[in-house]
DNA sequence: CATTTCTTTCATTTTTTCTTGAAATTGATG
DNA sequence: CATCAATTTCAAGAAAAAATGAAAGAAATG
């Protein structure tokens, strides 16, 4: 009888459900700047039926150690993937966190709120250097920062109210 | 007397106020997949006391013909940036629309809608898959697509009331 | 309508980002 | 505590994205 256990160089393909998983969050992911590597993970983590090993993952998705490595690494970081022990076995196993709430907060968090701290500070020293402007010019410069001012006062009110929503 | 036309091998130096407007639109704007030089276009416009022609950027920023052109064109197809003529100058001049939702809508119109849509496409194709799972796994996988669809749900709801918001 | 100025396009080059896999590390096992 | 499997790290290579600039194309001018 032939062995069942998948030989490293000819994992078995994927099915339809896991291409069409897979293939959604490699685009959705790549949207908030994550690799194509790491939407593969999770999509494939997604639909898997039990918890996987890191080298079942690299053979079913014909990634490398280290993009699999640092993929469960950051998915891991965002609690999107979580680690679930099976006796018996050394490796450790993954289980997709079903919660997709937690790339939007992780994006909010890593992305976004660092970059509404500069901006705050950019304002500032905007207003600042307004004062070396040619009179003529202040005016109209002042309302242009007062709009991002408002901007970011619109981001920072949003912010709370959004990721609420995302966690109903 | 010296020429008052700025050489274009050494065009004046960015004024404290232009390089935070620039670095803050560059870091905004990567946040939604545009290239550094559109970043730096917009920054630079939104900041400009005046309409300013092609050739003014590109000297400014020290950005290439081709980068100033695209991004132009990018921009103005966001509707970012218009385009003003001003008498007696037969290059085309340009000034930042200062409604920066126009960028979210743009984003979300270009890279959030169509991805939606092949999602939900993408989840019919994986409801039909279902039936060729092992009878075990369906009802979990069952689940996990409908979290799918409860998600897209969501996302085309909120969807219109954040465009709402931000245009407020 | 020929000329000149301005703008767009696109093949090439440069830069940035992602992936790879060998080596180092960790940590379980007998 | 020596060994071996599992995982992480990271320098180098590959791939993707962006910038460049020469050439083509438009549009205004005299």
């Amino acid at each position: 009888m032939a062995p069942q256990l998948a030989d490293a160089t000819e994992a078995s393909a994927l099915s339809e459900l896991e291409v069409e998983a897979i293939e959604m969050f490699i685009n959705f992911l790549r949207l908030i700047g994550l690799p194509k590597s790491v939407g593969e993970i999770y999509g494939f983590l997604f639909v898997a039926p039990r918890p996987m090993a890191m080298d079942e993952i690299m053979g079913r998705l014909d990634i490398s150690l280290g993009a699999a490595s640092q993929g469960l690494k950051l998915l891991r970081s965002f609690g999107a993937v979580r680690v679930v022990y099976e006796r018996g076995d050394r490796r450790d196993h993954y289980v997709a966190d079903l919660e997709l709430s937690r790339f939007a907060t992780a994006f909010i968090k890593d992305e976004l709120q660092p970059r509404m701290d500069t901006a705050a500070e950019r304002i500032k020293r905007m207003e600042a250097a307004l004062a070396e402007l040619p009179p003529k010019d202040r005016r109209a410069t002042r309302e242009r920062i007062d709009r991002l001012k408002h901007w970011l006062e619109k981001g920072r009110k949003i912010l709370p109210w959004l990721i609420r929503f995302m966690k109903l």
